[in-house]
RNA sequence: GCUGGAAUAACUCAGUUGGUAGAGUACCUCACUCGUAAUGAGGAAGUCGAGGGUUCGAGUCCCUUUUCCAGCUCCA
């Protein structure tokens, strides 16, 4: 016998041998039912699992992500036989269970298309009714390669090549179906309740672009069909969220297919927000010690190879002419840094001018692959809240962490801040080719970087190969409503660009040092922090960021000259203000000014005319009643003025 | 850049096996002068993204190209 000690506490005692399937029946058959997996002493692990020795045991369900895991990777398995079912020729890659669902990477001989779509899941609602039990058995190695060539799997057998020469290899078998898999599993096919196949897409063999595209097959699978509805309902609603489709609607920007792509045009009210933006942010900036600078877009190519950009990120740039044939070959500039450096450089700096903050609103051209733009959060050219900042070694930690407390603030501020996470973004050992500096340069750069948000307690995850070619970064992500993550904000250590471009202070003992130079960010750029804003808010911004804080709306023509007289006294106080001077019903009006998510509408007539009065309708709750225009003009310059959301 | 999908009026979309280009909204005109989410009538509006091909005839079939969307890769 042995001894289970359950999460609850209790414990229970089983026939060496028995499943930890048998076991939960044992418990409960209600149990049996629910559980999808279990963590064995910590360690995820299958129901068919039979444990040897006393241990403590955690049977999972679909509420937690070891249940929802197995669930979902089973139901890859799934898809796995039902295209080998419908397309024998097809070779199987890998087919992981994802944060909403699953993937499974498969090399069709001919593309396939919705049709067939719809034919494999017509397929997989077969072999769930069919309930197959699932069963696990392990491999040597060597046995393990000479099934998948025996089974044509090219793919399988290039996987198992590259584990451990000694390695037990686990594969999962469901009737005529076996694949190489890590697990767990359920414990057979029926225990699958609602799929889903919903779209395909291309995705390279092991992530790398050199190698052969396959055919990426995206599902999802809940144990309830109303659980798998609410989720594709919810994806429909976020969808109405998209900032680029909102953001056009809404005419924020719009795109023109002559200009180019990722060249959005920033209509009236786009750029509006734009302004209200970068005021906001520079006037932050300036009283907390930062300095402006205004330097140029572009710069000859001698600069771009002091600074690095020349050999690692060329590809990255618009260059004008060609070094074979033109005196002089200039680029669009895609980071500021060099250009402000050459502000540092001006003159001969003591310890004593340090910590210097140079902030600028600066503007910045990236040759972005054709596929990668998306609306307004990848584009070619943007507009950066970029500073870069100076400082001695005993200064680095304290002014690190006043550029993330602004970041911070201006995430809170904006409404961003709950979304984010951080990203230590580090340097790719293997792929030195990529960065500039020496190993050790790297070690000692990450190294001050840890520590600092070790000692800030920020709880990151790390990112290799996400570094800068300069330096390590801490970036602060956030994920727009499809789910795709971004970096929104970006804070990072240099001290390679410096060493590049000479930059010195001299110090107390009259020695010459490179200053440790902080690049970074206070919101990102603004496109993106826009779009994002978008999304969040649903184009419902709070009243300081509305491009359109309020808007009249007369009963009739007959008050028009008293809604003017309204604006020009809400206009004159700083309130973005609207008339809608059209011959139309009040009720109209308001259903168009609610559709362009005003937040308050002014609508005046006869009554308020008589009492120097508006009545206020909030988009939010509706009529509010009548109120003086005095006092409703202190009430909005209040909500702006703390930028209530 | 790669894989797949898409592009028809300002917007959202329909358009059957190839046979004269359609709706709703918006816009313009007129009437109505209106009290908290759509007043009525009329009008104008499209090289069917662009270029080429097949055909007596192409929005529809084929090729090239641009842009947009999802994903991959890459990045703020």
């Amino acid at each position: 016998m042995i001894k289970v000690t359950l999460k609850d506490g209790d414990c229970k005692e089983f026939p060496k041998g028995t499943s930890l399937y048998d076991m939960a029946k044992s418990i409960s058959e209600g149990l049996a039912r629910v559980c999808l997996a279990a963590e064995v002493d910590g360690e995820l692990t299958d129901l068919r699992t039979s444990p040897q020795q006393d241990c403590a045991v955690n049977f999972l369900t679909w509420d937690s992500e070891g249940g929802r895991f197995a669930y979902r990777h089973t139901a890859s398995h799934v898809l796995a036989q039902a295209v080998k079912r419908l397309f024998p020729t097809a070779n199987l890659a890998i087919g992981p269970a994802i944060e909403n669902g699953f993937y499974y990477d498969f090399d069709f001989e001919t593309p396939i298309n919705a049709t067939d779509l719809d034919n494999l899941e017509a397929e997989m609602k077969k072999i769930i009714k069919e309930d197959i039990p699932i069963e696990r058995f392990t491999l040597s190695r060597e046995d393990a390669i000479r099934m998948m060539e025996e089974l044509d799997e090219p793919y399988k057998v290039e996987l198992i090549q590259d584990l451990p020469k000694d390695a037990e290899l686990s594969f999962y078998r469901q009737g005529d179906f076996t694949d190489l898999c890590a697990g767990p599993h359920l414990v057979s096919t029926g225990k699958l309740k609602a799929i889903k196949l919903q779209y395909t897409a291309g995705a390279y063999w092991r992530g790398d672009e050199k190698n052969k595209m396959l055919t990426r097959v995206y599902g999802t699978a809940f144990p309830k069909k109303s659980e798998l509805d609410e989720y594709l309902e919810q994806l429909e609603e976020a969808k109405k969220r998209d900032h680029n489709k909102l953001g056009r609607e809404l005419e924020l920007f719009t795109t023109v297919d002559y200009i180019g792509q990722g060249l959005p045009i920033l209509l009236p009210k786009g750029a509006k927000m734009m302004q209200i933006l970068q005021r906001f942010v520079e006037d932050h900036e300036d009283a907390h010690g930062w300095v402006r600078t205004k330097t140029p877009y572009m710069a000859k190519s001698d600069l771009y190879k002091i600074s690095g950009h020349w050999d690692h990120y060329k590809d990255g740039m618009f260059v004008m002419g060609e070094e074979e044939k033109d005196k002089e070959v200039f680029a669009l500039r895609p980071m500021t840094c060099p250009f402000q450096y050459q502000a540092y450089l001006n003159k001969m700096r003591s310890y004593r001018d340090l910590p210097l903050r140079y902030g600028e609103t600066s503007t910045l051209f990236r040759n972005e692959a054709s596929g990668e733009m998306h609306g307004l959060i990848r584009v070619r050219q943007f507009t950066i809240s970029e500073g870069h900042l100076m400082c001695r070694p005993d200064q680095l930690e304290e002014e690190f962490k006043s550029c993330l407390e602004m970041a911070i603030y201006m995430l809170k501020t904006l409404g961003l801040y709950e979304d984010v996470s951080y990203r230590f973004s580090q340097w790719d050992p293997n792929d030195s080719e990529k960065y500039i500096g020496t190993p050790e340069q790297w070690d000692e750069a990450q190294s001050t970087m840890q520590k600092i948000l070790d000692h800030l307690e920020i709880p990151y995850k790390v990112g290799i190969g996400e570094a800068a070619f300069y330096g390590p970064k801490l970036d602060i992500q956030i994920k727009n409503v499809f789910g795709k993550e971004d970096t929104l904000i970006t804070i990072q250590i240099d001290q390679m660009l410096a060493e590049k471009f000479g930059m010195e202070y001299v110090d107390s003992d009259g020695s010459r040092k490179n200053p440790y130079i902080i690049h970074r960010t206070s919101i990102g750029c603004y496109e993106r922090t826009l779009a994002l804003l978008i999304e969040k808010y649903a184009g419902a911004f709070p009243t300081w960021l509305a491009p359109v804080q309020a808007k009249i709306l007369p009963i009739s023509e007959h008050y028009m000259e008293y809604a003017r007289k309204v604006a020009d006294q809400l206009a004159n106080a700083g309130i973005r203000i609207e008339i809608d001077e059209r011959n139309e019903k009040i009720g109209y009006k308001i259903r168009e000014a609610q559709l362009e998510k005003v937040p308050y509408m002014l609508i005046v007539g006869e009554k308020e005319q008589a009492d120097n009065a508006v009545s206020v309708r909030s988009r939010k709750e509706g009529d509010k009643g009548a109120m003086a225009v005095d006092d409703f003009l202190s009430a909005i310059l209040t909500e702006v003025a703390t930028k209530a959301r």
